[in-house]
DNA sequence: CCTACCGATCGGTAGG
DNA sequence: CCTACCGATCGGTAGG
């Protein structure tokens, strides 16, 4: 009989990673220690490095997932037979939806990513990189003739995510607008600008 | 006779706050050290505790004296005379090239705010609820009709405000896109979007 | 000889 | 404005 992991393995390789990034993005990497990671886990220190073999193991996991659930999110849009405008806002609503129980790994992803070595940083980009293009793609079926002024279509990608990506400063979970108000709201002035005579 | 100030005083308070931005934005504010940033500044570490009573107090002057100098380019801005448009367009430029010689500090404020005791924090939060109201009050200026739905008011400033604020990530300085360039993009596309029909 | 940990403590360095 | 330090805590690892 094979031997088997500890039933609770991926239970407790979870509350590290969830545990983590509340920490990373209250207090920076730096100022978030190992001692406080595992007490607010409940296990030893020692067991955390049973689970990574040091602290920035940690930091790339907890990012690196949180781009993957991402893309698995947006993956999961079915976008098949929808108009252009659906689509984005299908993927909007996607995404601002997948940020919601993931704020603090939102912000750790800003605030942390630089300190990982180059080869890891260079990982997590590649993921992001992926989601621009995503919206990139779908922005160009918004406007086709994006495809003869490649230079525009970058920077208007940028200042969507730019919106979505800035809401987690100011959005309160109890106010009169709901997340889905909010993807309305920023598909509709993003369109509504791609659209207009200027761009 | 009046004991006075060492000449090179100011001169030496500037660059602790600006090596203190950058290592702060590079590192986070734990994980900048007091002896590195000396270091950085040709002085020791005790000469840092003769200008500031804490390292805190190095983060707070950074980030005050940062909202401060925003406000005061912002404030500079000749709007009398000129059309709503413009005067957005005025007020966007004159944030982008503010920003110019600011990204440390920019990304300090976003990253490293958290850190200080509430008190500090709200006399940041002061400032920057400041530059919402101003580019609110520009952004009703172009649609008057916005005073009927207040409740739109504050997510349309905030997501021209992400547009700006996220800009740092992607800007490559010698790219073809200058911050002007930008500037009008930005000011386009939501100018667009918020005279469509859907807003 | 393995996995899954624990209490205690290492060499260095932090802020002051 | 320096050198010389401190109490404490850091990330990481020892034996069992």
């Amino acid at each position: 009989m094979a031997r088997i992991r500890a039933q609770d393995y991926d239970e407790k390789r979870n509350s590290i990673l969830k545990n983590a990034a509340l920490l990373f993005a209250d207090k920076g990497f730096a100022g978030a220690s190992m001692s406080q990671l595992a007490t607010h886990c409940n296990v030893s220190k020692a067991t955390l490095y049973h689970y990574y073999s040091n602290k920035e193991a940690i930091l790339f996991d907890v990012l690196f997932k949180h781009i993957e659930h991402l893309k698995n999110d947006l993956a999961k849009v079915n976008l098949a037979d929808k108009s252009p405008e659906d689509r984005l806002f299908l993927a909007v609503d996607a995404l601002l939806k997948s940020y919601e129980d993931a704020d603090d790994t939102h912000r750790a992803l800003i605030n942390d990513l630089q300190i990982l070595p180059i080869e890891d940083r260079r990982k997590i980009k590649i993921g992001e990189r992926e989601i621009v293009v995503f919206f990139t793609e779908i922005i160009i079926s918004n406007k086709p003739s994006l495809n003869d002024t490649p230079e525009k279509a970058m920077p208007l990608t940028m200042s969507l995510l730019g919106m979505l990506n800035w809401h987690y400063t100011w959005f309160k979970q109890d106010g009169p607008m709901t997340r889905q108000d909010y993807s309305k709201l920023a598909c509709d002035l993003f369109l509504g600008g791609l659209n207009s005579s200027k761009i």
